[in-house]
DNA sequence: TAAATACATTTAAAAATTTGAATATATAAA
DNA sequence: TTTATATATTCAAATTTTTAAATGTATTTA
């Protein structure tokens, strides 16, 4: 059997498996980038909680964040991004 | 911007998103199909925890259940997986 | 240096998920 | 037609996750 990194996946997955997070995910990915406060704005949730799910997304390292300033930038790891896809089609 | 099936991405990686149904997953994936009781002995859940999970899959329709008697099949719906594994490529 | 801005952390409450015991149902075997 | 087997459902408790208020930290601007 192969032997797959399925802490990683469930990691990862756990990190997409969210309406709020998904749609940070999806807002990345239009923009290429994005800060924190237009997090808060597109999610309409509390700053803390947007710094939290942000936090989920960035520990799963399938987003990186650099600090550019006061401000923090949020990108798409594309390598983890490809990681995870790959290692998903092993179920089938 | 891409109008992604965002609700069926939720609840396929939700379905995912957990050691126990991934290595459900990954067992189903291994030998073609698996039984219930296989589902509850591969786990060492309880018989009802495991049904649960197996439930949280087949809503997902990343698992299809097809009865053989009294016991019940389970397969990957392998058209299922490759949408998730297309709809994930929009993040990037 | 004081004030403002951007973000993180702590904390506690609310909500959702996970779990197994008890029980129900359906089918096969005796 | 009992009895056994395989699976599903209900329910309540335990655990985890989500949420926002309060507060803290770092950086920029006035």
């Amino acid at each position: 059997m192969q032997n797959i990194d399925t802490k990683f996946v469930e990691k990862a997955t756990n990190a997409i498996a969210d309406k709020y997070r998904l749609s940070i995910l999806l807002k990345i990915s239009e923009k290429g980038h994005l800060s924190m406060s237009e997090v808060t704005h597109l999610t309409g949730l509390s700053q803390p909680c947007s710094s939290h799910h942000v936090k989920i997304l960035t520990d799963s390292e399938l987003v990186q964040a650099t600090k550019e300033g006061r401000n923090v930038s949020l990108q798409i790891n594309k390598d983890k991004m490809e990681t995870l896809i790959h290692l998903l089609k092993f179920i089938k």
